[in-house]
RNA sequence: GCGGAGGUUGCCAAGCCAGGUCAAAGGCGCAGGGCUCAGGUCCCUGUCUCGUAGGGGUUCGCGAGUUCGAAUCUCGCCCUCCGCACCA
């Protein structure tokens, strides 16, 4: 283990000393700019933090191999509440926060003294981020990621920020930017919108929104809210509750009857409330109101169920749809006993007639009434039951109903199209509002309040609806590569729904507005085409630019090419050569050649990045590709930073080595499902790359040397030369393709299971072994360098090699040493061995001392070479016809119908080498394999002519599948 | 609800898009053997099931269908996970 750490720590420190991932445009190489999302340094990262910016490394690497000037650069996201939330609550001495950070910091300093007097730091957020953005860093640089340092910055630096500037200027030019008001959670105590780190309680929340119908009611509107407002046709009566607290309030000019608490909510919701009366919902009671479709009088009932803490607490009847409604009726037609205090007689109750408005094809007349049936429903005060029947009443209305005659405009219609027709239809009569709820409750906020939702006014916002914005932004998706390919149906979904987006917040670090500075432009707001600034940052830093001097002209000229360079330079006070050089490195790395990172960021950041390039960018400088890998979690469940059962990144190198955890995360699973990691899994990985150090180890010294035909080489060796040359094809492949898991797979697994094959094979002689040997380990540690790095660059200056094997070429595999047929050759000899160990098994107790194998006949591998070029249909008649044909075939008769038949029943034809010659020379060459694999002495026999077939055998013999005989 | 992903042999996980060579890669676990004073690491072999000759049977969420042939294609059903916006 040390000695890998120290391995590891040399070449970090030599790929340091030496700058050698730090890059400047260079016009003879081509380049290629990747990048992975800045991390967020508001404490240390966690073991899976750690996939992304590996498989990015892998890529990096693997593209430099290939001779690319590969960018791959990294900085830091600080925008928004969180860094700014735990410094507030270090400051008030909150434990919980206090001991998070302590035991982040105890990853990287050595002491409880320098911890404690660290941890004092972090009541200034800006220490806090100076901290966790080093200690990334070194994070970072500890697992070997080939990072180009010298443009890291944060994005609450002013340089970044005049950047943010000129990026929300063009927005405001293009008029994507707007102020609007929307509905969002909000803590009334603390006066302010609340995101989840503000929560005690309901995280999930989000803003659920209903349909208010106003019903005509004396001098105003009982304003009842729903989430299916098309049931309104059913209308049979009102729901209050008599016992609840309600108020005749003026809302926005109109008499408005809801309840106390409505009021309140209402007030929040941007609308202008005076409470005129107080009182309590018997006094409503008995009363009626008008309904909107038709103008008819209904009555106002009593119900204990309905709760005026949600929504207005006044609810619409529609017994025929509603399961809550009909047992509510129910309930009164079983016992109108109470209902004379209201002044309501039973009569006038009973009747109530059910209105059905609602029709479902093929199905129940009275869907409700069955299922509050079915299901047993005893009153409304079985919540659960009644909740169960209203969700399935509502779903297959929904899905399968269609509106009936009595619906007026929407008679006809189906149910699951006209809902957003109705709420115009109610709006346009002045029948129809909305009001927010959230969509769970109980929502606490941290200070102990109850959320309740509240529209802001004066919120500004993306407007992804901007004409020409989205047709902008598909044909960038379509020119794009997305990889795994199938994750771009979710970007077309994303692109489908987009809107409004708030694109400010008043709290937190970033950058504000430039034409309102009250608002700061929130976190994924400001990250979605700062890979441009990445190609100047540098710049900007080592020649210590002022803030002010990146003017809007600055970065029109630099990113766009607009202003003449004079003007430039004489406004911003910078030279014409730093704003030519600037101008120049820009065009050199961009388009960003490849972003990779979560699929959790295509709802967001990744969809917003490329609507933002399109706006900013021209054409040529649109992101080319995406890639997309699922997150890490560590075993056990959930990682959660607060419960502390994770594993922070900077520990990985000295717990398990960087090479390892590399190994790990990138052969675990395919990019796209999501790895467990397995603290019991680790051993084996690291068993695997010990078993490639100890093989390269033995050979890697030797003189490589290619046996060529001359020099007649044993099988085994003609076949190791193929099967590495084979791998390395897959390699390139399963890389170029992005199929990171199988390259690892191939360049680990299949590489040491063919290496120790060939090491077992006793017929080798040593001096072909060792030259063979060398010459795949010069190939082995340049295809494993991009996901083991150190590892290899150890063995590639052990082995004398110039330079760093990071940049060295990635090898080509020679074509002249792949034979098919004699791996395929190879196969027989495994399959062999296979069949001969089943044979044993079966013998049960006796021994067998000998075991004699038949290879078939020429001219069955003939007669399956002629059914494979002739390409025939598998029918068996065909096929026979075909064989029969030949004189050479027909005069074997009834062994040709045994190869039909076998064909039949396989399905078709098999792989086998190419001749019985080739077969018999690979069985003969490995007799002595064969004989210490299995203890037994082994004969080959060609069939055709076998001198010894005791028990007739060699006539079963085929193509692929020798038949053997045991004695 | 909307949108998306997925259910594979004890577990993890390939295969599915381009149907046959798939009883289905690889890893873990387990079993036997080797190595070792012993244990661990390590190496080899095996790991659905039946079978005294390399074969048969039954499997890839459930049920139908298409096809000579389905883990792979179509339809229906059941179940799980993720996103749904102001949150980085």
């Amino acid at each position: 283990m040390s000695e890998s750490v120290e391995i590891e720590k040399k070449w970090q420190t030599r790929w340091e000393k030496e700058r050698v991932f730090e890059v400047d445009p260079d016009p003879k190489k081509e380049k290629f700019f990747l990048t992975v999302p800045y991390p967020y340094p508001n404490g240390a990262l966690h073991i899976g933090h750690g996939r992304t910016y590996t498989v990015g490394d892998l890529i990096a690497r693997y593209k430099r191999m290939n001779g690319y000037n590969v960018l791959y650069p990294m900085a830091s996201h600080i925008t928004g509440t969180p860094i700014l939330g735990m410094v507030d609550r270090v400051r008030n001495g909150d434990p919980v926060a206090i001991e998070q950070y302590k035991r982040d910091l105890r990853v990287y300093l050595d002491t409880e003294e320098e911890v404690e007097a660290k941890v004092k730091e972090f009541t200034d957020p800006w220490a806090t981020v100076r901290f966790f953005a080093e200690a990334i860093s070194a994070d970072f640089k500890a697992l070997g990621y080939s990072i180009d340092w010298r443009r890291k910055f944060t994005t609450g630096d002013d340089i970044y920020n005049q950047f943010i500037t000129w990026q929300y200027q063009k927005f405001m030019d293009k008029s994507y930017i707007r102020k609007g008001s929307h509905p969002l959670l909000y803590c009334p105590n603390c006066g302010n919108p609340v995101g989840e780190d503000d929560l005690l309680e309901g995280i999930t929340a989000k803003v659920k929104e209903f349909t208010g119908i106003k019903y005509p009611f004396e001098d105003g509107f009982l304003v009842a809210a729903t989430l299916r407002p098309e049931t309104t046709f059913g209308i049979t009566n009102m729901w209050i509750n008599p016992t609840a607290e309600y108020v005749r309030s003026k809302v926005n000019g109109e008499i408005w009857i809801v309840s106390s608490a409505a009021a309140t909510k209402l007030k929040l919701q941007a609308k202008e409330v005076e409470v005129l009366e107080t009182f309590s919902g018997s006094k409503i009671v008995g009363k009626s109101c008008k309904t909107v479709h038709d103008n008819r009088d209904i009555p106002i009932l009593p119900a204990d169920f309905v709760d005026v803490d949600n929504a207005t607490g006044v609810v619409y009847s529609v017994p025929g749809h509603a399961p809550y409604d009909y047992v509510a009726l129910r309930d009164l037609w079983d016992d109108p006993t109470g209902l004379e205090e209201y002044g309501i007689s039973a009569d006038e109750v009973r009747g109530i007639e059910v209105v059905m408005m609602i029709h479902i094809e093929g199905g129940s007349k009275f869907l409700t009434k069955h299922m509050v049936e079915r299901l047993g429903v005893d009153s409304q005060k079985d919540e659960a039951k009644l909740e169960e029947a209203t969700q399935e009443v509502y779903k297959t209305e929904f899905y399968d109903g269609v509106m009936m005659d009595n619906c007026g405009p929407f008679s006809g219609k189906r149910v699951s199209e006209v809902k957003d027709d109705v709420i115009k239809w109610l709006k346009n009569q002045n029948r129809g509002d909305v009001f927010y709820e959230p969509d769970e409750r109980p929502v606490v906020c941290k200070c102990g309040t109850d959320v309740q939702i509240a529209v802001l006014a004066g919120q500004w916002f993306l407007d992804y609806e901007s004409p020409g914005w989205k047709d902008l932004a598909r044909d960038a998706l379509n020119s794009m590569g997305i990889v795994p390919e199938n994750f771009r149906i979710m970007f077309e979904s994303t692109f489908d729904w987009l809107a409004q987006r708030p694109c400010a917040r008043k709290r937190g670090i970033g950058t504000p507005l430039p034409f309102d500075p009250e608002w700061i432009i929130e976190a994924l707001s400001d990250s979605t085409i700062y890979m441009a600034f990445y190609t100047i940052a540098h710049k900007i830093t080592h020649n210590k630019l002022k803030p002010e001097q990146l003017m809007l002209s600055f970065f029109d000229y630099v990113f766009l090419g607009q202003g003449k360079i004079e003007n430039v330079a004489d406004a911003t006070g910078v030279s014409s050569d730093l704003l030519k050089e600037m101008r120049e490195e820009f065009l050199y790395w961009y388009p960003n050649d490849q972003r990779h990172t979560s699929p959790s960021h295509i709802s967001n950041h990744l969809s917003f990045a490329i609507f933002h390039h399109t706006a900013i960018f021209p054409k040529k400088h649109w992101i080319r590709c995406i890639s997309l890998n699922e997150h890490l979690v560590q075993e056990g469940g959930k990682m959660s930073k607060s419960k502390g059962n994770v594993t922070p990144l900077g520990e990985i190198p000295k717990k398990y080595g960087a090479d390892v955890y590399r190994t790990y995360v990138v052969s675990a699973a395919e990019p796209g499902s999501q790895i467990e990691f397995r603290e019991s899994d680790v051993p084996a990985v690291r068993n695997r790359l010990n078993q490639f150090s100890n093989i390269l180890k033995r050979f890697a010294s030797k003189t490589p040397k290619v046996y060529t035909k001359k020099e007649n080489p044993t099988f085994a060796t003609k076949w190791l030369l193929s099967k590495v040359n084979s791998i390395v094809d897959s390699c390139t492949h399963y890389l170029d393709s992005f199929k990171p898991r199988d390259y690892a797979l191939a360049v680990m697994s299949e590489m040491i299971r063919s290496a120790n094959h060939y090491l077992k094979r006793p017929e080798v002689p040593k001096e072909e072994r060792e030259g063979t040997m060398a010459y795949i380990c010069d190939i082995w540690v340049r295809i494993a360098a991009p996901m083991i790095p150190h590892l290899c660059e150890e063995f590639w200056s052990k082995m004398k090699r110039n330079g760093f094997v990071s940049f060295a070429d990635w090898p080509a595999a020679d074509k002249k040493l792949i034979d098919k047929s004699t791996e395929l050759a190879f196969h027989v000899v495994d399959s062999t061995v296979r069949d001969i160990r089943e044979i044993k098994k079966l013998l049960r107790g006796k021994k067998a001392e000998k075991v004699h194998i038949y290879v078939a006949p020429q001219w069955t591998f003939d007669a399956m070479n002629g059914i494979r070029e002739a390409d025939l249909p598998l029918v068996v008649g065909e096929i026979m016809k075909h064989l029969m044909s030949n004189p050479d075939f027909r005069k074997h008769g009834k062994a040709v119908k045994n190869i039909v038949d076998r064909i039949a029943k396989e399905n078709g034809l098999w792989d086998h080498s190419k001749s019985a010659k080739d077969e018999a020379t690979a069985l003969r060459d490995s007799t002595r394999y064969v004989e210490s694999e299995v203890g037994m002495k082994v004969y080959v026999h060609d069939s055709a002519n076998a001198d010894y077939d005791p028990d007739n055998k060699a006539r079963l013999a085929l193509p692929g599948r020798v038949s053997l005989y045991l004695e």
